[in-house]
DNA sequence: ACCGAATGTTGCTAGCGCCAACATAGACCG
DNA sequence: CGGTCTATGTTGGCGCTAGCAACATTCGGT
């Protein structure tokens, strides 16, 4: 065996060769194997194959790397939104099928869905700014919806009052999110089953979309 | 009443005196103080001025003693609930006072309302036993209100309808836990002096009772 | 060909949760 | 009273963690 280090998949760029993205997703996969947020940076690295301090070439520490896995958590909850809404146009519809998607999401990896809302290690200030950079990109694709509603009268709002508007935006991503963690921690009796989960949120989202509807 | 061992706190009964008391005490004196619930156990066991090892004498694992303050929590939470609802009968108006004290409990402890939903040491099994409990006896006051105002026409639920009546209770819960939860993240923008986040709980619950009125 | 920067490794410190062995002070019983 | 039993608290240690510091390697530009 003289040398020949590596033929297969890397090509090697670096040392590792993106040893970044190798983290996250090891990370990623404990999450989804274990659905607990509290492993150590150590292990993540042991998956990788890295020593215990390479990762700090990568992330400031591991704070960082939660906040990392939340933003791509947040792009995932996109996609999964975007897919759910194709095709609807009624601002109503689009509402109800965006908090069911929110719900559904958030059900089906309980532990990322809590690290995107920094769940781990939270300081005294709020959430890193890369998690708030995400988290309101997602913000005001709803206040958007809300705000067609309010326009073309699918909803009893004046768009010109946006004190309302936001109270709207606020309470829909409220009731969404509050239930998602309710649901996670199975604080809801019922059977747990994705369609049940589904029927649940479906009723609650249209129970809350009633309100909104214009009273005539 | 035959013995009534005790009257005075100190004393001094054994080694301590009520070392189960002053832990829980000194950890949610750290609560208060830091807005952080990783703290360890070694530092309560410091601020009560024992030994590292002590606590293990009356709580099994540092998760058991994280769910005995939940616990206190949500006593604590259930006392400002029934103060907010002093001398008012209508469900409509109790359910808003509920919903804004809620808010204002959660807001105004941070980290113990986390570590009343299990926030630390997330098992992949639910929430402790212990606070499941309190959790079902704050569940069932707020299944009441809505039931009584199901019953006396207040909402437009048939009171009868069982599944509406808990899809109706499951969002009320949902909206406020997640209205808490977002605000003590600072996700929602506006100031976040305490009557700032009393009109605005105030405006989000009221939207939601209105959505529960009786449409004619 | 070489140098500097980027990347990865080894070794360390301080602190953690929890276990085991030991010490002490009440309670209980003669 | 004296003796023992048990609840409570202490000391010491194990294996783990996060992050620092110093060293080694590899790449990219000149």
């Amino acid at each position: 065996m003289a040398k020949l280090k590596q033929l297969e998949p890397p090509a090697s760029p670096y040392h590792h060769g993106d040893l970044r993205r190798a983290l996250l997703e090891s990370a990623q996969a404990i999450l989804a194997e274990t659905s607990r947020w509290d492993f150590s940076l150590r292990e993540v690295a042991r998956r990788a194959e890295v020593s215990h301090n390479a990762p700090y070439r990568h992330f400031a520490d591991k704070e960082a790397l939660l906040a990392a896995i939340g933003v791509a958590g947040y792009e995932a909850m996109g996609e999964r939104g975007a897919g759910a809404v194709a095709g609807l146009t009624a601002p109503a519809d689009l509402l109800a099928a965006l908090g069911k998607a929110y719900v559904a999401f958030g059900v089906s990896n309980p532990a990322l869905y809590r690290l995107m809302f920094g769940q781990a290690l939270p300081s005294v200030e709020g959430l890193p700014p890369a998690l708030l950079d995400a988290i309101g990109v997602a913000r005001n694709q709803l206040h958007g919806v809300i705000l067609a509603g309010a326009q073309n009268g699918s909803f009893d709002i004046d768009p010109n009052d946006t004190a309302r508007v936001g109270a709207a935006s606020i309470a829909a991503w409220s009731l969404v999110h509050g239930l998602t963690l309710l649901t996670i921690d199975r604080l809801v009796e019922r059977d747990t089953g994705a369609e049940a989960i589904d029927d649940l949120s479906g009723q609650v989202v249209e129970l809350f979309v009633a309100g909104l509807r214009p009273k005539g």
